[in-house]
DNA sequence: ACGGTATTAAGAATAGTTATTGACTTGAGC
DNA sequence: GCTCAAGTCAATAACTATTCTTAATACCGT
């Protein structure tokens, strides 16, 4: 996600309305390393804005993975997790905590993966997800 | 996904009673490389069982699941894809055919990943899943 | 073959996400 | 600042893949 004045920058040229609602989950979302749900966004957000429906905030959320804000991460079975990063990384997620941690390119040196094409397929993006259990769970 | 008889074997074993549903449906795997969803597979199966029921196919692909004979895959948003694959291995999904493709390590030099840890989380399995255009869509 | 018990079939239930609806709000042009 | 069309909001209904429930069935050791 970039900074908060270029993605409503980003909004208002696209044609969205820059609503509080809207600004709030930007808000929100700017630094949030935890990839939060939509029912936690919802959850936090309630407290401010206490007329904030459910609707709205995953209207938000795919408006924002349209425009390629966020990204929507199925890591697990039953819901989403919402990543406002936009630099190109990978995740690991823990079988202990449940928590779902970056790895940056800068982290990963042992981590290569082809470019082109593979087998005859031609590679556009590719995402490592690895699971085991994390720094704070060992 | 084992032989069928090394796979029936291994059901005997853990106390899982062989029926016929059971059967088809460790039939209709074994060899298959399309990652069916469930309901693929209950459509497919419901031809020769017309009896079969939609909670029998998702009971025997939980089972085979967990005794490690299948493995479902997140790929999509809306639905699991069942994966026979025992050997470890990624996948390539198409953009344009949502086709999924096995992607083995013979035929995947270029990719490399950490064993041990990284950033000092332990990693005990990593998947990769590329996206792209299959070779039959360019 | 029998009996105990796991499994099945059918349909209801669940839960995350999306669509619908009608009232409201935003913001561009005057 | 005002008006109005376009777009958004909140509430709730709808959707869909998967899981659960329950009574009936079929497997398998004896």
């Amino acid at each position: 996600m970039h900074s908060f004045e270029t993605t409503i920058g980003r909004l208002r040229s696209e044609g969205f309305k820059l609503t509080p609602q809207r600004l709030s989950v930007i808000r929100y979302l700017i630094g949030n390393t935890s990839h939060p749900t939509a029912a936690v966004i919802y959850k936090d957000l309630k407290r401010k804005y206490p007329s904030l429906s459910f609707s709205t905030v995953y209207n938000t959320l795919n408006m924002l993975e349209k425009i390629g804000e966020v990204q929507s991460l199925h890591l697990f079975d039953d819901f989403l997790n919402y990543d406002p990063g936009t630099e190109a990384h990978h995740h690991f997620v823990c079988r202990s905590c449940n928590s779902i941690i970056d790895i940056f390119p800068r982290d990963a040196e042992n981590v290569s993966l082809p470019e082109g094409d593979i087998s005859g397929n031609r590679i556009e993006s590719a995402q490592v997800v690895f699971k085991g259990m994390c720094r704070s769970c060992l």
